[in-house]
RNA sequence: GCCACCCUAGCUCAGUCGGUAGAGCAACUGAUUCGUAAUCAGUAGGUCGCCGGUUCGAAUCCGGCGGGUGGCUCCA
């Protein structure tokens, strides 16, 4: 018998049969037991996979990343073969692993239920439990058409059909079999934790012109502490979610009767909004933004020249027409507004780059399953600007946006994002402008700036605007959802469209080029991601209230009231509770509105002159002066305004 | 827009099998004057999302519409 060389993980080397199994070779070295898989020179293998040449081998154990995917794949499979043997005729499609978890598509006339869900689970763990082996199977591409198609498997045959590859596996347990690439756990007794989540529609390979499938949502983990784990921290970010925070403290609300996906904003997210818009102002104007003010309706000529008319008009107001002479709409963007603006004058090549910004309204339809609290929304605040300058500006233009939403990311503590550059998908002609060399053109432009900064990016195809390739930056929300932050596109269509020009050194008429940027998004969304990076427990410079005053009874009525109006006309945003109640009732009502201080006033207070504050969270200062108290309050958003607002760490 | 689920007082939620609504918190009134996360008592508050149907009778069953939530699709 011919033996071969295994290279192990600790670098030794051993010699094996040829033809044994990775798993019997994990067992004669006694391994860990919790490896469920390997990699045989870097490809995933099940433990049964037998060695047949020389290799380096590693082991994957279960509480690696990438056991604990293999393990929600195995999962899935598991969910799959319960959902068949209780509800015979449903048919299987695919069944992918996802962050945390997994899902199945099924193909079932009736939905499930959340009974039929938990009947599921029960099941699976009936299969769990009898420890089922997860046999690999490899047949050829046309028997296993055979086989699932005398199976009823349609989606299956749908899928065999195009795989390129002449051999495919599959994997049995018990009397169930799906096609699969695999690897698998050994056995089903693996599975241990899991729960399934939730059921929801979906597209048959994602295209809504398809048929409908149900979707069934679980998550599955190596052990019941890391899944005990994981539903916590998935109540824990429920907890931070914008929409409840947002109501709880009053910060915005939504009326049915004004109607979805138009929110309204209270006094308290008003005040936020405002210190943001003036941050965001402020800081583009010190770089050298101009900002204007342009009107929420224009005539649809101005849609119809700008291209938004042929591309976007899905998600446009219809127009309101003015005896059947005019037609006016909403505008759901303002760039040919400042493309109004940059033509009001002929512009030098000295004028550029002209950077025009705005915070700008802007009303966009969107599908009414998209809305949610103020992320997704139909009107909607843009921090908006258009750069428009010469050909040989763009890079540095470009990274001199790229560096401001590193800036200002730094500046809010915003640390889980990343970088996206929306390309076109060249194959769908009607969505995107079509013209060859600009969109070249245009993308390596971007991926120069990208260059020049440094900064890692994802590529994602069919994500550009209709007009050009941009960078996009992606947060994510506390639920894990990735949403656009900031932009930055680059556009050589708009000029095009409206013959924009200047003047060039020598004499002659040029066309400029225009770069749309955003960095704090909407000032909805920006409020939206805020509230929930803080919790709801804004900086001081940022809080809605920043001062509780709060007398112990009665008796410091007056004190407490001077006191009071001093804040208030030092400019300190200020509430006072005098309410005929207990200090630690009026400490735990500052605590619940997540106020950053609460001034204690009793009697002691009242004799010294002082205030006692208490920080959010407990801490308690001594007493001091209100002059005093002023001055901690100044050196406390000296420092966040200096740490967070200079980027110069801390 | 599509699939599923949900909608009861300002908020969070109960409400068995159909017999015309209940709690806690908040609000208000009174008592209490109490020093760092809930003092006590009382009062008021709801066309049970809306419209229609079944029924002697609907918060409850059925249908339609609206809104929300989770997904899908879309996402400038």
């Amino acid at each position: 018998m011919k033996s071969i060389h295994v290279k192990l993980p600790d670098g030794k080397v051993t010699e094996v049969a040829s033809g044994a199994k990775v798993g019997e070779l994990a067992a004669s070295l006694g391994v860990n037991s919790n490896v469920i898989a390997a990699k045989i020179d870097g490809t995933q293998v099940d433990l049964e996979r037998a060695l047949s040449r020389d290799c380096t081998l590693d082991w994957i154990p279960l509480d690696s990343s990438e056991g604990v995917d293999i393990l929600r794949h195995s999962t899935a499979h598991l969910m799959a073969q319960a959902v068949q043997s209780l509800f015979p005729g449903t048919q299987v499609t695919i069944g992918p692993t996802i962050e945390d978890g997994f899902y199945y598509d099924f193909k079932r006339d009736a939905s499930f239920t959340p009974e039929e869900l938990q009947k599921i689970e029960d099941r699976m763990r009936e299969l769990a439990r009898s420890n089922l082996k997860v046999i690999r199977e490899e047949m050829p591409r046309q028997k296993a058409i055979q086989l699932f198609r005398k199976l009823g498997e349609e989606y299956k045959v749908a899928i065999l059909e195009e795989i390129p590859d002449e051999t495919v596996s599959l994997y049995r347990q018990g009397d169930w079999v799906d096609l699969c690439r695999g690897p698998h756990v050994p056995s089903t007794g693996v599975i241990r934790a899991f729960k399934l989540i939730s059921v929801a529609g979906a597209y048959w390979r994602g295209d809504e012109r398809n048929e409908m499938l149900q979707r069934i949502y679980g998550t599955s983990w190596p052990t019941e502490e890391a899944l005990r784990e994981y539903l916590r921290l998935l109540e824990e970010a429920k907890k931070r979610d914008h929409r409840r925070l947002g109501k709880e403290l009053g910060l915005f609300m939504v009326s049915d009767t004004i109607g979805p996906g138009l929110p309204l904003w209270l006094p308290k997210g008003a005040i936020v909004r405002s210190i943001l818009e003036r941050y965001i102002v402020d800081l583009e104007r010190s770089l050298g933004y101009e900002h204007v003010y342009t009107p929420q309706l224009a005539r649809v000529e101005l849609y119809q020249r700008s291209g938004h008319w042929d591309h976007f008009k899905d998600n446009m107001y219809p127009p309101m027409v003015f005896e059947d002479k005019e037609e006016l709409v909403l505008r759901p963007m303002n760039c040919p507004h400042h493309v109004m603006i940059y033509q009001h004058e002929l512009r030098s090549y000295r004028d550029l780059p002209l950077r025009l910004a705005e915070l700008g309204t802007m009303y966009r339809y969107e599908r009414s399953g998209v809305l949610s609290g103020l992320s997704r929304v139909r009107a909607m605040t843009l921090n908006d600007a258009h750069i428009f300058c010469l050909p040989e500006q763009i890079q540095s233009e470009t990274v001199s946006v790229l560096r401001l939403i590193e800036r200002v990311y730094r500046d809010f503590g915003f640390t889980d994002f990343w970088y996206r550059l929306s390309l076109r998908d060249a194959k769908d002609k009607g969505k995107f402008v079509d013209n060859d060399a600009m969109w070249d053109n245009a993308e390596r432009c971007l991926r120069q700036a990208l260059a020049e900064v440094g900064i890692q990016y994802k590529e994602a195809e069919g994500e550009a605007a209709y007009y050009g390739p941009k960078i996009d930056v992606q947060l994510r929300d506390v639920l894990g959802h990735s949403e656009t932050l900031s932009t930055v596109q680059l556009d050589f269509y708009l000029p095009e469209r409206f013959g924009l020009e200047y003047v060039a050194k020598d004499g002659q008429r040029r066309r400029p080029v225009m770069i749309h940027r955003g960095v704090i998004s909407t000032m909805e969304r920006m409020m939206a991601f805020l509230i929930e990076h803080y919790a709801g427990n804004f900086p001081l410079w940022l809080s809605p209230v920043q001062i509780k005053v709060m007398t112990v009874t009665d008796q410091q009525k007056d004190y407490g009231q001077k006191v009071f109006d001093k804040l208030k006309v030092g400019g300190w945003r200020v509430e006072f509770d005098d309410r005929n109640e207990k200090l630690s009732y009026k400490i735990r009502a500052a605590q619940l509105a997540k106020i950053p201080y609460a001034v204690v006033i009793g009697d002691r207070e009242v004799k010294d002159q002082t205030v006692s504050p208490r920080r959010r969270g407990g801490e308690t200062l001594k007493a001091m002066a209100v002059e005093d108290f002023v001055q901690t309050l100044k050196s406390e958003v000296a420092r966040e305004l200096g740490n967070e607002l200079s980027g110069s760490g801390g």
